[in-house]
RNA sequence: GGUGGAGUGGCUGAGCGGCCCAAAGCAACAGCCUGCAAAGCUGUCAACCCACGGGUUCAAAUCCCGUCUCCACCU
């Protein structure tokens, strides 16, 4: 952690449901008492969809309290997306509001998304044939036979890549025949910030989490998740490959077709949120930037502004 | 009350005389992760002798008897 330089964005993280879009708004509101403008950039990954509001937990307009949010509802249902792309779109939008002296506070929980955006690394580039050629190879010959040609061309990505995660051979593949060059495959070691930043994380007690959820996803189908997933179905939510993987979503299309009871569907979209939530633990457990809160702290807000204003070199309350 | 079926790890569930100090899946726990990442993948843990008691057998989770519990059907 850089404690000592000022940091020029905050960021918000942590597993689902521990209210990051809710502290991420009262954060704002509070720099707004201190005279400093703060907007929201979202790094949900199924936030950026149109439509997708009540599975996705999307905090209401009308609960925003005015503060604006960036990098939501900009992509439409059928849109594939990369956190490629996020990271371009994204960063633009932080110059910006550097530039006019807004702080932004990236708040999300898609890990990738956010390290994207975050820290100072680059996508290697991509060969939309090449990539085609390599999938259907992966379906033809199966991971282990991919590991072994990336074994060939790349040892040490091969060494780090277990031979059965054809997703990941894909793409080492790829990235070592266009680029011509071996293939880290392994995230690194230090986490170097691309800009200073305050990293703030909401967690708690697992056993807490896991019921919070559990309540929030049956809260959802009463919200009428399944009659959002219907009116998304005109604008291709099943054919899209990025939106459709969306728990909850995906359920719900399994629900209306039948190959699930709603209860079913009900109960795998609880599994799949807590073991979610575990993954992304388990992501962010690793960065030693952030600094941990406890969603359950009655105080907390008043602790994370605390942080945040010694960290800006804000005068106290 | 009668008939039939079942009782195996936290849950589901295979095994039906020796290869079972008991498969597999889920959960739990840990970890990986560089353009699909709410995705993809890995590892670990878990059954005091498999409801309980007795018996048959060289050998029983597996066969027999009894008890208890559950399920289905019947009167």
């Amino acid at each position: 952690m850089n404690s000592s330089t000022r940091p020029e964005l905050l960021c918000i993280v942590g597993p689902t449901g521990t209210g990051k879009s809710n502290l991420a708004i009262n954060t704002a509101l509070e720099l707004a008492k201190s005279g400093i403008k703060a907007e929201i950039v979202n790094a949900d990954s199924m936030q950026f969809y149109k439509g997708m509001d009540i599975g996705t937990a999307k905090v209401p307009v009308d609960e925003r309290f005015g503060i604006k949010h960036h990098m939501l509802d900009w992509l439409e249902i059928a849109e594939e997306n990369t956190a490629a792309r996020y990271q371009i779109e994204a960063r633009k939008v932080i110059s910006d509001l550097r530039a006019e002296g807004t702080l932004p506070i990236v708040v999300g929980g898609s890990m990738l998304y956010i390290a994207a955006l975050i820290n100072t690394f680059e996508f290697p580039g991509r060969d939309e044939a090449l990539r085609a050629q390599l999938e259907q190879d992966l379906i033809d010959l199966g991971p282990a036979a991919m590991h072994k040609r990336l074994e060939l061309l790349d040892e040490t990505a091969a060494s780090r890549i277990e031979p059965q995660n054809g997703r990941r051979i894909v793409r080492a593949l790829e990235i070592v025949m266009i680029t011509g060059e071996p293939f880290a495959a392994s995230l690194p070691d230090q986490f170097e910030s691309f800009l200073p930043v305050l990293e703030i994380g909401l967690n708690s007690a697992r056993e807490h989490l896991v019921e919070r959820l559990a309540e929030r996803v049956r809260g959802m189908w009463a919200l009428g998740l399944v009659e959002e997933v219907r009116s998304l179905e005109s604008k291709g939510i099943r054919d899209s490959k990025t939106a459709s993987q969306a728990i909850g979503y995906s359920q719900a299309l399994a629900s209306i077709d039948g190959r699930l009871t709603e209860e079913e569907a009900i109960a795998e979209t609880i599994l799949l949120t807590q073991r979610y939530a575990r993954r992304q633990m388990s992501w962010f457990r690793r960065d030693p930037r952030i600094n941990w809160f406890d969603y359950q702290d009655e105080n907390l807000l008043e602790e994370v502004m605390s942080l945040v204003r010694t960290s800006l070199q804000l005068p106290g309350k």
